[in-house]
DNA sequence: TTGTACGCGTTATCAT
DNA sequence: ATGATAACGCGTACAA
């Protein structure tokens, strides 16, 4: 047992009780196989003594640079990003690498705080799915050169690589569905339109309609505040609200916890899912299949997305003739008993 | 701007730049008020034009210490520990500290390499909901006087601090509700036996329904390999495939996800709740009110349990005379739906 | 195979 | 108010 207080042992320590030279501490540490078994042993076991940990900011000092990556999530609370750094993390692991989480919880002081601290930090690379994907300091970290890659939000100009899912799309083959299960007025719930996503759910959801011949006025918009389940509550209520002749039969919402809002306040009402009122949500979080009547819902590759992500990021990070791309997923409507009679 | 490709700006840089000493530019950095106006000016503005980015490893290498707790989470995807970490959060972002969020994702592996790494790193201090809190390798991190705080876990001896919610009474009080509303045979769900907080749960259940002189066999196990909504759906076809003499008219469930499953299921198979099968959770997730038939479950404060787990840990690290406590938060039963007719 | 000297970027201590 | 210099712990040439 180790001599019990002394502050915390460094490489010279370890070399002090192991009767070595400092250099050959790092040699252990570094290059084991170049040092004589018996002495290896030896240094090894002072290093267990002693408690020996290597400081890892004297190594990246040295090094340059650290074993990290980050990902800055928006909101750790909403399962689809969990999922997302999941599939991260899967590619970092098997990089050697470790993922810091950070969640910025949708405010933009803390995205901030994260990232001065993250680039501080010397981190590999940034993953980031941003408050604001059009905010100029995300121009400045990379012209700063730390790879940064944004995920699941896109932008006009190129000046990073993305990974993000064709929200278009996903609004479109919604609302397709929905029309296909005769639905013939239809509303579109979500918001804030501040929301790249939002704004381009509600465009696909449009472009069907529009495709179907249907008249505009008859998708109704109703919108929230937030993306979340309390959102969803205030919609279903608002719903409910509308005269019965306007009323739509089916709801598109932007997300799957505004759409478990919206399920859970209509189940309160006594209103039924589907018949009187169909939902189809977004993300397919696990609980969207959980929920008590499951949820229809659009699918995106969440794992992929974060794969994909990751891949890039150490792309950037290691290879010096790297091209920054924006890759786009394609999502899937998942039908479940929510729109199904 | 700045020279355009140079490697990243140093303090040394910027002195060049601003033409002054190395130590002023120092100054501008942690003491700004002692450095004349229009000197700062000059140096904060080299600072901009450079892109200089202070090196956190040679800060924390010369500190001996880096502004920065992580939280090793046990399953990210559970709500319940995101909202522990966003408790966490809030301590220590009015203590000036980031917070790091690792997933161990209840992998033993995960968990070790996560420790290592940010020991390495000497973080201030190190939050933890455990594997197995009788791991040695905690005892390990403790003896090298990294600061470390045990949440929602707990264990016999003493050498850390911990945070945790009465299991026992937990268990206690929500087969008690169930009791009261007049149940007789009763399910405890959940799994596996390993985990501390399932036995926890469980033995307060058969306490409450030894002091209620029910007979024991009346209270029924129906056993899962893990909290995982997975395992809930599972666990209502067992339920639905024991003979209606002896089937339970109640279930306890572990947690919320095992519920939710089970809810789920039992929605499909046609069995109403709670008239054939009423049901109680654990945790008070989000997603247990927003059930479709919102869920009586038993709400831990986890903003709490964060928030003062980071308050020990950070006194752990500043005090020195720090003494390792144990806290134990009493859990409460929110009655919905889900049990009540 | 092992030992030694030096530098990484920052901060604190001194002297000016 | 500002400038010079010595640490912090580790990795790595290079010398032995």
């Amino acid at each position: 047992m180790g001599r019990g207080q002394s502050p915390t042992p460094s490489v010279k320590d370890v070399a002090r009780a192991a009767a070595v030279s400092l250099g050959t501490v790092s040699n252990v540490l570094n290059q084991p196989e170049r040092v004589a078994p018996a002495t290896r042993e030896r240094v090894e076991q002072a290093m267990a003594e002693l408690g020996f940990v290597r400081n890892e900011s004297a190594r990246s000092l040295r090094a340059g640079q650290t074993r990290t990556v980050a990902y800055v999530m928006l909101d750790a609370g909403n399962p689809f990003f969990t999922d997302v750094a999941r599939g991260i993390e899967t590619t970092a692991e098997s990089a050697g690498l470790s993922l810091f989480l950070c969640n910025s919880d949708n405010r933009a002081d803390r995205e901030h705080a994260h990232l001065a601290h993250l680039e501080q930090q010397r981190v590999q690379g940034i993953l980031i799915t941003p408050v604001d994907p059009d905010s100029p300091e995300l121009d400045a970290l990379v012209r700063r050169r730390t790879p940064l890659v944004v995920v699941d939000r896109t932008r006009k100009g190129q000046s990073f690589c993305s990974v993000a899912v064709d929200d278009e799309l996903g609004g479109r083959i919604a609302v397709e569905h929905l029309i296909d299960r005769g639905h013939r007025r239809v509303a579109f719930v979500g918001g804030p339109m501040s929301l790249g996503q939002v704004t381009d759910r509600y465009l696909g959801a449009q472009q069907a309609w529009a495709a179907a011949g249907l008249p505009p006025e008859n998708l109704t918009l109703i919108s929230c505040e937030s993306l979340s389940v309390a959102e969803g509550r205030s919609a279903g209520e608002r719903w409910a609200g509308l005269p019965s002749s306007r009323r739509p039969t089916a709801a598109f919402c932007a997300n799957d916890l505004v759409a478990l809002g919206l399920l859970q306040q209509a189940t309160l009402a006594g209103v039924k899912v589907p018949d009187d009122l169909a939902i189809v949500g977004y993300d397919d979080i696990e609980f969207a299949a959980a929920a008590a009547v499951p949820l229809t819902s659009v699918r995106q590759p969440r794992s992929e997305l974060g794969r994909t992500a990751a891949e890039l990021v150490l792309d950037e990070a290691a290879n010096p003739r790297h091209q920054h791309q924006q890759v786009t997923f394609t999502p899937e409507l998942v039908a479940r008993a929510s729109t199904l009679t």
